[in-house]
DNA sequence: AGACCCCTGGAC
DNA sequence: GTCCAGGGGTCT
């Protein structure tokens, strides 16, 4: 599932791979996947330019001429890819989106995007379209770039465990379930802890180990899981988890078992000893 | 804060 | 066949 390091990871490589290069012809294999008016989706592309691709949270945000926008979540198994333009209605599994990019030689003239579970989402926008949007959801700060001040502001300011605060995105923009389990084993918090009553030292300390962890992810390209392939192949943080995917086996701390529950509707693995509440 | 929903594939 | 993965929207 991609969470910051690897959208990040994604968007870099679009714009190294895109940047500068037009969209000839785009069509929809899967209308459902467009969030925005389905019927407009193609003739919107068709001619534009890819300015640049860059990260809003967990969104890739296309910049395109003429002040057009085009804004991707991958939800759990979104992911673009590179190949050739289906002929015969003959697409790549699980590829809902094809764009055809102009002056590419088959079979890598087209970039797809593909999603197994379809749970991720485009959304095409004019200029101003973009901000109203980004208003309307209530995009939170990105953590790599708050302040300890707006972070702790943001974080006390909710009711609610902590965890769930964390993967709020209101509240910041681009951690879930593996940075947010990491991140409490890091910096010692349970991830049941009330967030409001966390002090200033508290949530200094903990936004010092989410940027650290996400920096660290990010020069590793991302993890890869079951679920998550980036433009160039997986990243390698999966093998620093030190909690995600490791309940029942033991805190590589303190040698005892990590515990599991579902908080915020997410499994959840922490070290009981470890992470106090 | 929790339940349900959107979906599919892999584990059992 | 059933359960589980979990981002995020929506409803209670």
């Amino acid at each position: 599932m991609p969470e910051l390091p690897e959208v990040q990871t994604i968007a870099t490589d679009l714009a190294e791979a895109l940047t500068g290069t037009v969209i000839e012809k785009a069509i929809l294999n899967f209308p459902k996947i467009v969030a925005t008016d389905p019927e407009a989706f193609e003739s919107f592309l068709v001619g534009t330019r890819i300015e640049g691709v860059d990260r809003l949270g967990k969104f890739i945000h296309f910049h395109l001429n003429n002040d057009r926008h085009l804004l991707t979540h991958l939800k759990m198994t979104g992911r673009f890819s590179l190949g050739e333009w289906p002929l015969d209605g003959i697409w790549p599994k699980h590829a809902h989106i094809a764009f055809r990019l102009q002056d590419r030689a088959p079979p890598l003239d087209t970039l797809f995007y593909c999603d197994t579970r379809k749970f991720g989402r485009l959304r095409a926008f004019h200029g101003n379209d973009l901000a109203a949007y980004v208003q309307k959801i209530f995009l939170g700060p990105d953590p790599l770039l708050i302040d300890a001040k707006d972070f702790h502001d943001r974080i006390t300011a909710k009711r609610g465990r902590l965890k769930a605060v964390l993967l709020n995105q209101s509240v910041v923009s681009g951690l879930g379930n593996i940075y947010a389990d990491e991140s409490l084993f890091a910096a010692g918090f349970h991830p049941a802890r009330s967030a409001a009553s966390l002090s200033r030292t508290e949530t200094a300390h903990l936004l010092i180990h989410i940027q650290k962890l996400l920096r660290d992810a990010i020069a590793r390209r991302g993890s890869t899981t079951s679920t998550y392939e980036g433009l160039k192949g997986g990243g390698s943080f999966q093998n620093q988890h030190r909690v995600y995917g490791r309940s029942g086996q033991n805190c590589l701390v303190c040698h005892q078992p990590l515990a599991r529950a579902i908080i915020a509707g997410r499994g959840t693995s922490y070290c009981p000893t470890c992470q106090r509440l």
